[in-house]
DNA sequence: ATCAAAAAATGACCACGGTCAATATAAAAT
DNA sequence: ATTTTATATTGACCGTGGTCATTTTTTGAT
């Protein structure tokens, strides 16, 4: 038989993310310890392990939760029509995203759910991204031979095409958002 | 001064090198550990990080191997021509790179170096990748209002894209081909 | 109030990647 | 040959993520 949640449980566990939201603001999300959060939430390591399966879950759940404050801030934002606009529009996402070379790399890891039961919210939010430029595409000045959802996979296919060559020395040249409004320029506006 | 490279540590190297393979022969990349390689080859544990920076370091020369043999067997084929024939060609690298969910991640997080000084295996063949689909490109039957390279670029997000979702389990209505096949026809022959 | 059972927390322990001072071996200098 | 110096190897040790049998706390029934 299933008894109801402690609320000593739920401390615990705001304590565990009060500590690591801490933690992180000090040093960035590379460099937290499982070790470091225990310590200043005041409990023991398997505790840790007894609210989270691994480190990664706190993450993908800290992250998710600084991905879903993006999303909801660029949605109080107006409707973009044209690319530039679109590219400042998910300015504020692309930036949290690469705000750090780990960050990047687990949300990338995270952006798939391996099984529906276990989509977490950095799933989520790339379905969000697709479903919420879909939407401005289907008023925007572009192409319409075909859906406004495939042309947002794509988005999502360059902007993540666009982040990752931040990281690459070969790529120097050009900056992010140019790079990223080229390739949408030529995805959105084709003049074939 | 610098003296030779002795012949010992080639040695050393090629029976790592050898049993690093037999176990990844056995159980795949990911259950791959440090200790079963060293005693598989007979030395102690320091000698293998006196020969690869990290455990990664191993994985990505031989990932960069497996990819670089993928490559030179693509390169053998005829000439591609067509969206499908595209597809078709690449299709042996395609699927080494999705052949395990650790491959793949690995290769992504390595596809960019950080310094010109440490473009390794993998991020030189992300730069064959769109060298070989550009040059196909050239002499394809698609869109001429952007250049080869370009249309390359994004070849390789979107095949990126779509391997990705292969690892997705909201997105398993469409095969990893068929999803590859609408987003190419999109972008290399639009019909606006 | 007392007790039984479920839930929560604990910390010693393990697994595995990675380090480094010490040692052994090879090559060059005498 | 002997000595010197650079190169290569060693394995005890460490840091950190993760496990699990045991203990503590809470809850509901009597």
């Amino acid at each position: 038989m299933q008894k109801a949640i402690q609320k000593r449980k739920l401390k615990t566990r705001a304590r565990l993310f009060a500590a690591a939201e801490d933690v992180i603001e000090r040093n960035g999300y590379e460099a937290l310890r499982v070790e470091e959060v225990v310590q200043a939430a005041g409990v023991a390591k398997g505790t840790f392990f007894a609210h989270f399966r691994d480190k990664d879950a706190l993450m993908e759940i800290l992250i998710g939760q600084k991905l879903v404050d993006c999303f909801d801030s660029v949605e109080q934002g107006p409707t973009p029509t044209t690319v530039p606009d679109i590219i400042n529009a998910l300015a504020p996402i692309h930036a949290f995203m690469t705000s750090e070379r780990y960050v990047f790399d687990l949300i990338l890891r995270y952006s798939g759910a391996t099984a529906i039961a276990e989509i977490g919210p950095i799933a989520m939010c790339f379905e969000r991204y697709v479903r919420m430029v879909a939407k401005w595409l289907e008023h925007a000045q572009v192409r319409r031979d075909v859906s406004p959802d495939l042309l947002a996979d794509g988005v999502q296919a360059f902007a993540i095409q666009s982040m990752s060559l931040t990281y690459c020395a070969l790529h120097t040249s050009q900056s992010f958002q140019n790079r990223l409004e080229i390739y949408l320029k030529a995805w959105l506006t084709p003049t074939g």
